[in-house]
DNA sequence: ACATGTGAACTGCTTCACAGCG
DNA sequence: CGCTGTGAAGCAGTTCACATGT
């Protein structure tokens, strides 16, 4: 018996620890596609860019899942990062803009696969309320919170413009929502109680473009 | 005279910090529209979500921007935190993949604002190849070497899917290309001198799904 | 012999606290 | 007096190195 993940737990997980598990993950099940039985904290490693020593000490957070003088068992360690990752359930998500992106995302076929079940599209806009797109239909904002208090989603995507954002973010907390993952290139005010992943393709620009600038100097 | 930055910039500059720069700069973007004329390191912290010590620590790595006793001028603070991270120039981009997500790219006009020009975009999908957007014309992937040995792009933006993306990302860098934002949900390997951002909504949305399934306990 | 699991050492980011200056 | 700028202290995350188990 392998599979301890959650016994241990104890202290906090540091959020490039859960990074990396993602990407550690995501490569076990590209491996499991190659056929792939076996593989070493190195090996995980190299493909991460990072070291084995740091691939056995984010394990070691939640278990002993390898065999000595062997390395990880593919099937086993994927079910236990699976498990470790939330990713044993459905997640209900609700996806809060209608526009170019929020459109993406909802097209996006990685959501579903993962276990993040889109279940509904949210806008303010009059000529985009009442249009299907694929399964999902596209429902009036106003309404957001009286669906909310009939199933409250897991996680709110916020893909509205950044004047919007903090206004549509207070409103989906205080109808109950817990986890937002916000597109909106602003930082949310938010209560200690919920928690906020941002995705800021400025900001990342804006790195690469500060790399630019000083690589030679 | 105050605009010192670069006048330091001796030690490697932490990638958090990079990011707190950027998150600044958009706040103090907003305050300037606000009118506001001064602001401390303490209202720059609480909007950022930091502490006026980080603040003032991530400043003092490019100079002193502040006056004692007032704050940062808001106008020379922005300035400054431009021509630090780069902005005070165009920066070319190309856009490799014509999908879902690279079309919304394509149309994002924050790219444009920031000075990151869209000079093209690439696909393999003959469907797609020679349709315009805006003024945006897709090009055929098969090209990009040619036209990249004609104008280096500063940065090249991966949206293509998984299965392409290592492919893709090593015609660019063969090509020429030193600075890659890539939205394939995979880690590129790349050779030391080439940079790379990962925008990848599965990893955030993991992060969440770990938060809340560890919420209570 | 080989690769894991982990305490100990180390590195570096963050926070503290206060001197310095407007 | 208020707020910045910055060494020093504290802390968290990473790397080392080796005992342990197969």
């Amino acid at each position: 018996m392998i599979s301890q993940a959650r016994s241990h737990s104890v202290k906090r997980i540091a959020d490039s620890t859960v990074r990396r598990l993602s990407a550690y993950l995501r490569f076990l099940e590209e491996s499991a596609v190659d056929g792939v039985e076996t593989i070493s904290s190195d090996a995980l490693a190299r493909r991460g860019g990072t070291t084995s020593a740091q691939v056995r000490k984010d394990l070691s957070f939640f278990g002993s899942f390898g065999k000595r003088g062997l390395g990880y068992s593919v099937p086993e360690l994927t079910s236990s990062l699976r498990d470790i990752l939330g990713l044993g359930r459905e997640w209900n998500v609700i996806i809060v803009g209608a526009g170019k992106i929020g459109m993406a995302l909802g097209q996006y076929e990685g959501f579903e696969q993962r276990g993040f079940h889109v279940t509904a599209v949210y806008d303010t806009d009059p000529g985009k309320i009442g249009t299907q797109w694929g399964s999902i239909l596209v429902r009036d904002m106003s309404r957001v919170e009286a669906d909310i208090a009939e199933v409250t989603p897991d996680i709110a995507v916020l893909a509205v413009p950044v004047g919007e954002a903090q206004d549509a973010a207070d409103r989906l907390i205080r109808a109950g929502v817990k986890a937002i993952l916000n597109f909106a290139p602003t930082q949310l005010q938010v209560p200690g109680d919920v928690s906020v992943r941002n995705v800021n393709m400025a900001m990342e620009l804006e790195g690469l473009s500060f790399i630019l600038s000083n690589r030679d100097r």
